[in-house]
DNA sequence: TATGAATGAGAATTCATTCAT
DNA sequence: TATGAATGAATTCTCATTCAT
């Protein structure tokens, strides 16, 4: 079915971002097309439906996130608190990369949510809840429930980078953002 | 043209209830229609077209629930703490109410953003920035930016309603969150 | 069913004057209800229907247009020249009173034709064709086919009226239109 | 888009069969798209919308009704007189073939006339009027407004076809016509 | 008689999907 | 593989007509 996976690469490309700038009803997959310079036809032989198109997307957005996420972390040497400020940073840097993200990690409400997509949404919090797990263990925090502030964390940093008034850059954001995560978590300063 | 506000607000339930289970492209005008037993054209007697329909929705919730902190605020006694978490609580309470209004925080990212969707949404904000510098004058809170943190707050409720592990209650869920958030304003506990 | 006459007349009035500037799918009875200052309920007291009331449009322009050359007619003291000059004036005023009029003769071509419309219409040539025989009798015209000639003059008039260069006023029309008429029925000069 | 020329002239085929035998709103575009046997989408292909699809055809009417005319003065080897009953026989040919056509001449009264249209009748107008004038010229014709005679010509062909009493023929109804037209124009006979 | 909100059948238009090339 | 013209089911929107007041 797929060969030539630089096409398929082109076209995930130019869905994503047509799709970060406006809702699934109002992308047209003849502007998907034409955006990525491929026949309507040719979509077809990379995507099932345009529904597929979407989840692919949101799918490989929201993978490559994870993946960041994972290499900081194999190859920090920091702790607990520095990891979290770390990944704040991280999903941070991939809202602003690209409005679209924003959507990832919540926006889809009312879409099917398919196992693959509750998977990776597991992976990302089960992500935060380890670091806030072993800050505990390292008497460094304090959580009574480490799940749901995991679940807190991607949406905090969402809604700041969605709506930080102009001002603010992104350094000053993540800074802010991690500082009151991390006492949130009861970190002694 | 019309005058039946009554019809216009069953109307208005009735797509809320509908557009906060599908999105907005599964939601046909005709569904709307029969479950608000109306005409077909009678949704055009109160609304310009089916956009205009979904944004008269989502501007009621978001009015009403600017509306319930307002009344909280006014009628309340408590200090900026007490005062947060009654917030925090009165938010989760919407999500919970209906699906739908989680869109409300967040959805606006793809949509034309008009003028006075800005102000609800400035409203919302300039609310728990007050709350926020009460405390900190009365050296409850330390905050170096409460602008900012002011919109963490909405999408730190919305993701952990959307998100939250399945045993966790409504009670359970504010009461944690609002520690959270207390904490991270540094509160003295 | 009707009484008050003087409303009928003013939704006559008011639907010539739409029916005029637009083509009938264009023309909505709520526009006509609103120019006439009534309720679109009361429209259908006074008609059965849409084509009812654009068919009785059409025939009241159409019976005044024909009453107003049979009193020129009775009245005047003309010969059969003097009379056709009388007619066509009459016409071309009818015309330039109001477009509408233009529909008049011939217009509707795609629209069925009641008897009464064809009745009507066989009046107005008919009208024309004495003359033309009257003329015929005194030696005045020549023609093999007065009732085909009839036919050509309204809509020589209606095309003159509806496309005469700008400068030419209604005089300078009339009087061309009708010594060309005249000579075309041979009249000696 | 397109390309297939063919099938864009099997649409403007039925579309003029379908509106020259109804009015425009009695026209249905799945009626056109079932009787070109082309699905509805397709017709979209082609014109932006029904009234696109309404001004194609009467434009293509219209044009091919002018080349009509057009080659037959550039072959024929007549006088102005003969000239003139040639363009009325074309004329009265084009009417009598497609009861459309008779809406040619007309129909503009009460629709937007764009530039291109005007151009069209304008067309129109001058070749008759260069007829009346090379007769002028050879002594043949006299007439004081050229211009306004070239106007009664397509209304009054369009008059007598439209509503020839029925036994006349078209041979009759276009020498009679011409016999007229020509000794309005004071033809010597 | 008069009204105009309500209606819903009916129309125009769109767009994901197919398929012949 | 690649294309984009063709499709028609699906959807939004319109508007003549009705009817409760």
């Amino acid at each position: 079915m797929k060969e030539d996976s630089e096409k398929e690469q082109r076209i995930l490309d130019t869905a994503a971002e047509l799709f970060s700038r406006q809702p699934f009803h109002k992308v047209l997959l003849s502007d998907v097309a034409r955006a990525a310079a491929v026949g309507k036809g040719t979509l077809y032989l990379y995507f099932k439906s345009k529904d597929d198109l979407y989840f692919a997307v949101l799918f490989r957005e929201f993978s490559s996130l994870i993946d960041s996420m994972r290499s900081f972390l194999d190859e920090t040497e920091l702790g607990p608190d520095g990891q979290l400020a770390g990944v704040v940073r991280i999903l941070a840097e991939h809202f602003y990369a690209r409005a679209f993200n924003m959507e990832l990690l919540g926006f889809v409400v009312t879409c099917p949510v398919t196992d693959e997509w509750k998977q990776l949404r597991a992976d990302l919090w089960s992500l935060f809840e380890g670091i806030i797990r072993s800050g505990i263990e390292q008497g460094l925090f304090r959580d009574e429930d480490p799940a749901l502030t995991a679940r807190y964390i991607s949406g905090l940093v969402r809604a700041v980078c969605l709506f930080a008034p102009g001002a603010a850059g992104l350094d000053e954001v993540c800074r802010h953002a991690s500082e009151f995560v991390l006492r949130g978590l009861g970190k002694k300063q």
